[in-house]
DNA sequence: AGCACGCCGACT
DNA sequence: GTCGGCGTGCTC
């Protein structure tokens, strides 16, 4: 470990957080300063953040350099935080500093540690008691050498800060500072943990022993939904807490945290740091701070966890890896659980990948030997998975605007009548996905983007799932003025809703879909609602298929399973199929067998029917197999350049221009596809233009992007974006 | 990111 | 002539 250290005077260079992809040479200040020390420096008329990069290039008039503002009092930046930066903005092709400021977002950095007052009980008695003093004293004398803030102490002894203060000056209270971002309550790891079945058992020793390596390595832990996946990888994180390093569990979804922190409450007697966009600014300020100094030992968080300043990171869990919310499609373009695997790299730390339905890179690192496999069969205290069922659409004659089947009907009947939960999916927010109007067959399009306003009854406004606009409900066309004509076509989750309260009248029919909560908090409180029987019918997206456990439901249907076959995306199968295993699996995880069904018109197709069959394996050999023909990921490298701009004709020229001009990529023997308009060819006013590059396996695709697109010069407002490894080809 | 500089078109 | 549009370049 080095400790370089600048005296004061001495010329560092500095890598700032401004979008200047190099360093800036600065004088060490007064008292000097560390290598990675987070510091402030002069730029221009502003001050601006920045880190010790090492030292001076001297590439600069040495007149002109000036010296460094001030140095913050936290922990300097680790050398492998850095490299660890380095690496994933050479992957993903982001600049530096954009990287930097993943790694700084902690808000009021800046600051000093701030402190609070805390009062304890000193010596000694008032020289007069009256019964407000009383009441203080005998809090303050039954809760030991315990402090608290005025707050706490005026509140519990009810007392005004008057009583308080009257004391201090006697000298019976004492007043104290204490340091604003407190230590996380140190993990009890000496709580018994859950009984584990034999292969339970099996698992955790073998993640145990891995941890215990103190090597790099990843492990894939696979485990039908219900086999217990996360007691096996909390001994994992038992085992690295033991051994006095740090561990991270990354959560997919803010919704899963309410059960999950439980969980860990219960395995470890304590909450663990918890960082998500929802937390508040002192308590990210204090997790940045703690996790710096060690003093906070375990962490789950969302993908931005990853950048956190660990002082000894020893295990790295990415809960449900599949999920494709771990790919940050804006700003800094991502994937979390690759980036994951780089982070632990650096650290000689372990990744568990947890999952019931692996990705298909996953699948194919085992294949390849870079990651062992972990299989967890049994489902914990059942020996089945739910039964799962299609409905061929073909046959049932519904009427219009009518999406539930006679035969799905009456099977929630028969749930309903024993009073078990039911869970209707349906992968479409909203009312309705499209509004046309019956006079002149006009839709309602947004007046930003390419996309088609969607009806949310909930809110009585029309939608853009694109950019979000909205605008209000209309009874006449815009088109041709026809007043009263306008007709919601198709369902949405809140259609549905309103489908099933008519044909179950006396359910409590219950809606879930994020865009009816305001916060995250309160979504969460609505899930544990549900889940200790507050409906019996549960209509939800996307959301409702992650990890939430409700104990009394028995039955899952899938509306419309045919959402996700079709399109242009080259993991549509895959999702489909990860979606309905998952879902399937939602049904019956506690003691009561769950059974499935699935609504489909194509009910011959190769997903449908691995479902049905339960081979998973199948499926990912079928799937490997196929995109290996393809040449695509994993089998292939993929990039997708994305140009936007307000003026279509300049994007588009550029585009052609690049496509014109491939030299640089017909020297890794890659291949260009378009441009073509983006899937959502406006976003917000802006025109998108996507070209596609494909190459090979083992290619240096990076430096060839960078040498190709650095032909273009745009102008304007038009901007062009990098996608490495493209998970939406939107 | 901001901010200054400077090069062209449309006015008092 | 000059005001101001924004495209370009610099910040240690």
């Amino acid at each position: 470990m080095t400790h370089s250290f600048y005296d004061e005077g001495m010329l560092v260079t500095v890598m700032t957080t401004q979008p200047i992809d190099r360093t800036l040479d600065y004088k060490s200040p007064e008292g000097g300063c560390h290598l990675g020390a987070f510091v402030e420096v002069p730029l221009g008329p502003r001050k601006v953040l920045g880190v010790i990069w090492g030292k001076g290039t001297g590439d600069y008039e040495y007149s002109k350099i000036r010296t460094i503002s001030r140095v913050f009092d936290v922990v300097p930046m680790r050398l492998e935080l850095r490299d660890f930066l380095e690496k994933a903005a050479a992957y993903t092709l982001t600049p530096m500093p954009a990287m930097l400021r993943l790694a700084t977002r902690a808000p009021r950095l800046t600051d000093p540690p701030s402190t609070q007052r805390v009062y304890r009980r000193a010596n000694g008695e008032p020289t007069r008691m009256t019964e407000a003093r009383a009441r203080v004293l005998t809090f303050l004398n039954k809760s030991g050498d315990l402090t608290f803030t005025l707050k706490e102490l005026t509140k519990h002894s009810d007392v005004t800060s008057s009583v308080v203060t009257g004391l201090v000056k006697q000298g019976i209270i004492a007043e104290e500072n204490c340091p604003r971002d407190l230590p996380f309550q140190s993990m009890n790891l000496d709580l018994p943990c859950k009984k584990l079945t034999a292969e339970q058992f099996d698992a955790a020793e073998k993640l145990t022993a891995a941890v215990a390596s103190g090597n790099y390595g990843t492990t894939l832990l696979r485990g039908v939904t219900g086999s217990g996946k996360t007691e096996v990888y909390l001994e994992a994180i038992a085992t690295a807490m033991r051994l006095g390093r740090q561990a991270l569990v990354l959560l997919p979804e803010i919704a899963l945290t309410g059960e999950f922190l439980t969980r860990i409450e219960r395995r470890f007697g304590a909450q663990p740091a918890e960082w998500h966009s929802g937390a508040t600014m002192t308590e990210r300020r204090r997790i940045w701070r703690m996790v710096g100094q060690g003093k906070a030992q375990l962490v789950v968080g969302a993908r931005s966890a990853l950048f956190l300043p660990y002082q000894n990171l020893g295990l790295i869990v990415v809960d449900e890896e599949h999920d494709t919310s771990y790919k940050q499609e804006d700003g800094v373009i991502y994937n979390a659980r690759d980036m994951a695997v780089l982070r632990a790299s650096q650290v000689r730390a372990h990744v568990v990948l947890a999952s019931a339905t692996p990705s298909l890179e996953s699948w194919a690192n085992v294949q390849n030997g870079k990651y062992t496999r972990l299989d967890l069969n049994a489902r914990f205290g059942m020996a089945t998975l739910p039964e799962i069922k299609t409905i061929d659409m073909r046959n049932e004659k519904l009427p219009a605007n009518r999406w539930i089947s006679q035969a799905l009907q009456n099977k929630i009947n028969a749930r309903l009548n024993v009073r078990e939960q039911v869970m209707l999916f349906l992968n479409r927010r909203g009312f309705a996905p499209i509004t046309l109007c019956r006079a002149c067959g006009f839709q309602i399009g947004c007046d930003q983007c390419d996309a088609r306003m969607v009806e949310h009854r909930f809110s009585k406004s029309l939608m853009c799932h694109q950019c979000g606009d909205t605008k209000p409900m209309i009874e006449k066309c815009p088109s041709c003025e026809t007043v009263g004509r306008m007709a919601p076509i198709g369902p949405g989750v809140e259609r549905l809703g309103e489908e099933a309260a008519k044909l179950f009248p006396d359910a409590m029919v219950t809606v879930l879909s994020s865009d009816m909560y305001k916060t995250a908090r309160a979504l969460k409180e609505k899930i544990e609602e549900i889940a200790s029987g507050g409906a019996d019918i549960i209509i939800g997206t996307q959301l409702i298929a992650k990890g939430h456990n409700f104990p009394n439901l028995t039955l899952v249907g899938v509306i419309d399973a045919d959402l996700g076959l079709q399109g242009s995306d080259l993991r549509a199968a895959e999702r489909t199929f990860q979606l309905m295993r998952q879902v399937a699996g939602r049904a019956g995880r506690a003691k009561k067998t769950g059974s499935a069904l699935i609504q489909t018109y194509q009910p011959e197709h190769p997903v449908i029917r691995a479902i049905l069959a339960g081979e998973e394996e199948e499926f990912w050999r079928a799937e490997a197999f196929e995109r290996e023909q393809a040449g695509v990921p994993p089998y292939g490298r993929m990039a997708g350049i994305i140009l936007s701009g307000s003026n279509v004709t300049q994007v588009f020229e550029a585009a052609n221009m690049l496509a014109k001009n491939i030299f640089a990529l017909t020297r890794i023997d890659a291949k260009v596809f378009g441009p073509a308009p983006a899937p959502v060819a406006r976003i917000r006013g802006r025109h998108r233009v996507r070209l596609l590059v494909k190459a090979g396996k083992g290619v240096a695709l990076q430096s060839a992007l960078v040498e190709w697109v650095s032909q273009v010069r745009l102008k304007g407002d038009a901007r062009l974006s990098i996608d490495i490894d493209p998970q939406s080809f939107y």
